[in-house]
DNA sequence: GTGCAAAATATCGTATACAATCTTGCCATC
DNA sequence: GATGGCAAGATTGTATACGATATTTTGCAC
């Protein structure tokens, strides 16, 4: 029966099955769908994506070289749950390469690409000023892309790779310790770093950029938060 | 060959075997014995090891995270070909984040640290001063495990996998591109780094580092030398 | 009733098997 | 003789099967 089914929807669809699967566990982890600690078990994402253990298990490989999942030997895969440390690790990180990135970026932005970052905060303030869990979701996306594009602008597809990694994870962190009213303080600072790009100061926008990284990590709140189901996270 | 030694040893000595494949091959990259562009079919990595092509597969993904191993959808997997584009970005990322990581360690060091950085420092220069390939492979690697341990005394285990990642592809880079008798240049600026950290000089040690790191870079030859392949020598 | 031990179960680790896709070489046709 | 298509071989993509290990349950003794 999954023959026949898959044959039409899920095969033909993209590239391989293993980085769709990868793909839509990393979207459901980084949007709080699946909440850290919650077991992926190698059977359970096979079956709920139609696709045998090899490419779950794949999937989890992939994910667990991004860090957003660990895997324990011969004990499964389980979201990351990140530390208090490892949190801090994180953002000590994101404020060693940003600074750099934007530098680079701002040496080789364009109109273009300018346009392309209000066009982005644009978006992240109408999401601001939405309610509920979607609303917030799509929040610390939009918020993630704005330094993602600076690293795309930056033209280093190497820091662009290790930039994702850090935004995913720092998603991860800021759902899990984050305080969901305040993780909106950071959107006027991403204006202020475009404004000090277009001026040219750079020093200015590094120093923004420091102090907003800071900002996030100095929003964030030690506490637990209960994990939602894996079957839940995917069925809508 | 060492079927039995593995069956033995395999299971207890390392988490997976997947894992040790790959160390094994990404061993082998960075030390030259596998040129770039080389093929590696399962089928012929999983019988060289002893292994399914399922672990063999295992390891060419995760080597290919780590972006020494480039996989084509249903064409097979490679020793990875960085282009001189591909190495400037390399180069520039390290130019990105070194100085931070040296300053973070320089937060940290101890006396301890400072011995065992001396200590890789005469073992490079021991290797420095023996000729043929062995020397010269392991003075490849005794140059990057001084990048690396600074990267582990900073603390940040994040930034530590990251400067692992960019040895790992700066070694390859060397290998394909370096004009071998100068790669020995970069000794003498280990050391003074080394002086001016403990010296708690860290601009200038950060200058060093810089220079370091550009000097590498200045010593590849970065035309196009594309003999090996047989493919892409005539797609690009 | 409690605690330990051993079997049963579930899950992971690895190997093998089958299907899809690409390459290669041959042959028919123009 | 050149060219295009078709078939055979090779290689990767995916699924299933079997063995190893951890976890849970059950049963017995105290």
């Amino acid at each position: 029966m999954k023959s026949a089914a898959k044959a039409q929807q899920a095969d033909d669809s993209a590239e391989t099955g293993a980085q769709q699967i990868r793909d839509a566990i990393r979207e459901a982890i980084v949007e709080r769908r699946l909440s850290p600690g919650t077991k992926l078990s190698e059977n359970d994402v096979g079956n709920l994506f139609n696709v045998s253990r090899t490419l779950a298990r794949a999937a989890l490989q992939a994910l667990s070289y991004e860090g957003l999942v660990s895997v324990e030997k011969n004990r499964g895969a389980f979201v990351a749950y990140p530390s208090p440390e490892e949190a801090r690790q994180i953002f000590s990180a994101r404020r060693l390469v940003e600074p750099g990135i934007l530098r680079e970026a701002a040496a080789r932005i364009t109109p273009d690409d300018i346009a392309h970052l209000r066009q982005l905060l644009l978006e992240e303030g109408r999401l601001m000023s939405e309610r509920g869990q979607t609303a917030r979701r799509a929040e610390i996306k939009a918020s993630g892309d704005f330094h993602l594009t600076l690293a795309l602008i930056s033209g280093n597809s190497i820091m662009q790779r290790f930039m994702e990694e850090l935004v995913a994870r720092s998603s991860l962190v800021i759902a899990l310790y984050g305080q969901s009213t305040a993780s909106s303080c950071g959107h006027s600072e991403h204006g202020d770093i475009i404004s000090a790009i277009e001026a040219n100061e750079l020093d200015r926008a590094c120093q923004l950029m420091l102090h907003h990284i800071t900002h996030i990590e100095a929003d964030l709140d030690l506490r637990e938060r209960k994990s939602l189901g894996l079957k839940e996270a995917f069925e809508l």
